[in-house]
DNA sequence: ATCCCGAGGG
DNA sequence: CCCTCTGGAT
């Protein structure tokens, strides 16, 4: 993609989404950082289809650490994944618990050093949590990012790094959820409806996808 | 590089 | 059946 596109490219996703938002459903920052551990590898419907139910009868670090592994499972067990994500959400309410006061932390740092917390998550719950111009590169965002030619890194570092670089600070914290959104209802990994995408025009993506 | 792992779609 | 879904730990 040309240097000169990039600024239409945003434009066109901003005028077609004003306010964009994550489709996680939460209440608290600690709600979002357990939804988003819970989303690994797994679509925000099945997650949000869970933590209804398991925000309402545990939504802080404690409750959590009240139920159990065996108690967590069962509210999880829909979700993949769901014997590590319980492990490792258990894990990481111990440690909100005894090392921040219940408090989901504010840095990188400290969120990657939670269990089940890594580069993508922690840049989630910056971005969302804390407004933060961070660069989430999900299985969308780096799908999106490639097909486009907005940032070709060949693994999600190096594309977040590019994104990093080229994003206009202007659409810097908003970007994460365009990219995101595009991705799952537009742009999808197996076949992508380019006849309905805004971007399309500055896209580097070849044999355009026709209408059905 | 490999494992984990259920639900939904094609 | 196979692929995909807001990855992380080993």
């Amino acid at each position: 993609m040309k240097k000169e596109s990039i600024v239409p490219f945003f434009a066109a996703l901003e005028a077609a989404n004003p306010t964009p938002r994550t489709e996680l459903e939460y209440t608290s920052v600690f709600e979002l950082l357990a939804a988003v551990l819970l989303s690994a590898q797994a679509t925000d419907v099945g997650v949000n289809k869970a933590t209804r139910k398991l925000f309402a009868l545990a939504g802080s670090p404690q409750a959590i650490l009240d139920l159990g592994l065996e108690g967590l499972e069962g509210h999880i067990r829909t979700i993949g994944l769901y014997k590590d994500k319980a492990r490792h959400l258990l894990q990481t309410c111990r440690i909100l618990v005894e090392q921040h006061a219940g408090v989901v932390p504010r840095t990188r740092e400290a969120l990657q050093a939670l269990p089940g917390v890594g580069r993508k998550t922690a840049n989630v719950v910056l971005n969302v949590a804390f407004g933060q111009p961070t660069m989430a590169v999900d299985t969308h965002i780096f799908r999106v990012s490639n097909r486009t030619g907005l940032a070709p890194g060949k693994n999600p570092l190096a594309v977040e790094i590019q994104l990093l670089e080229r994003v206009p600070p202007a659409y810097a914290v908003d970007a994460h959820h365009w990219l995101i959104l595009l991705g799952r209802y537009v742009c999808q990994a197996r076949k992508p409806r380019c006849w309905k995408c805004v971007v399309a025009p500055w896209c580097d993506f070849g044999s355009k996808t026709p209408a059905p």
